[in-house]
DNA sequence: TTAAGTTGTTAATTAATTGTTAAGTCAAAG
DNA sequence: CTTTGACTTAACAATTAATTAACAACTTAA
């Protein structure tokens, strides 16, 4: 659901297991670089949302790496943060020249890490995610910003599951989605369900939209067609 | 959307073109002036609503056309930033004193200029975006300057939270707005209270102004709709 | 054609979320 | 110092959603 990536730059190995216990938490995707030349590998292969960086760091510090960070096109829309002791009064001037964004000092106080990293990315990334009105075909309008969906220009409004659900299949029109799929998108990796849940989803669904617009294909999957 | 007008100030013309093209870039109106008095009659003209002024100019220095500018009508409301060198330390104290709101030093990074920039105008102009009276529809007109709504023509007043998360509301109808949405943007950042709390307001509001005006969307969140 | 494997359907069960009332806390007003 | 009202919490009820169970129907391949 909340499919943010956060890039997490410390070298003290217990840092990165703290912060990246409580940002996986939260949902984000995590990934972690202990110092500067890894972290810019590691920005250019994932491309994250945010970056947490430390300035102390041996090798390449958090400033350097920043700056090299920003030249990477992968990475012009992410957040630079930067974790500094309360003391370095200086990283924080040098570190918004580098092109951060924020800076957060230690120690860090998990709650208040987390609050602050919602609101950076909330700031920056809604815009992106509310186009929120589509049109998907067969009659059928879906608006993510009120979880509503209008069928032949009536609206009717589902609950959560049926609506990530038809949220889901109707993202990829024609694609087909293994219940594999389904499962790990909608339910999350380790949850275990029993084996009807999806198709009686499915059934709910189709008996709000009409048995024509999602599709079953034996042994495969499901996949919304109109 | 984003009518927000900025003028800027400095004599080299190359900083005005690189400040210009990334504030363009954001959608903002940009007006330009290459020194004080220039930009002094500039600010009369079309009253923006900041102003990047550069402190070090020939003829009238930064401060000189600050003051003059906070003398106009035009201004009142205007957000004055600084640009200085980081050594002129002594310019943002001076500056301050002469009514500016904020410095920003040299070298200027786009990005964060921009986020500043977008920073101050929202804290600025968010309040002054709304004429604090309007109709929301549903026989509930809502007045943001005493707190007070009015259902079918008679005055009811709301305490503080209640109102405000009916603003909320109401500010977008039919947008679903999820519990953590309202905990973030009535209760704060790192707020923490107790499961039942909006329910419980929720239900206050209800009982203020019928039951039917706030939906209820099991596991996603509330709207308000009439 | 038939056995094996899938999926569909309905109802019943369980879980999750929200509603409601009453009572407690705190700060400001009287 | 008492009163008042806003806000919060706690406990429990009500409601709605999600899941399971049980079995029917359908597909596919040998």
């Amino acid at each position: 659901m909340n499919n943010l990536r956060i890039l997490l730059v410390d070298d003290e190995p217990d840092v990165l297991d703290f912060l990246s216990f409580n940002l996986q938490k939260e949902g984000y995707e995590v990934y972690t670089a202990s110092e500067g030349r890894e972290a810019v590998q590691m920005a250019k292969k994932v491309s994250p949302n945010l970056i947490l960086l430390d300035v102390m760091m041996p090798e390449m510090d958090g400033i350097e790496a920043c700056k090299e960070i920003r030249t990477l096109p992968e990475c012009k829309d992410a957040l630079i943060v930067f974790l500094t002791a309360r003391t370095e009064d200086y990283s924080q001037i040098a570190g918004l020249d580098a092109g951060a964004d924020d800076y957060i000092s230690k120690p860090i106080k998990p709650r208040v890490l987390v609050s602050r990293i919602k609101a950076l990315l909330r700031r920056r990334f809604q815009s992106e995610t509310d186009t929120s009105i589509f049109d998907v075909g067969g009659g059928i309008k879906i608006n993510k910003e009120n979880y509503s969906v209008k069928v032949d220009n009536k609206e009717i409004s589902l609950p959560k599951k049926e609506f990530e659900l038809l949220y889901l299949l109707a993202s990829k029109p024609g694609k087909v989605f293994t219940r594999e799929d389904i499962l790990h998108k909608i339910w999350g990796e380790d949850v275990v369900v029993g084996d009807r849940t999806i198709d009686v989803h499915i059934r709910k669904l189709r008996q709000k939209l009409g048995d024509e617009v999602i599709k079953t294909l034996k042994g495969i999957g499901y996949k919304f067609e109109f």
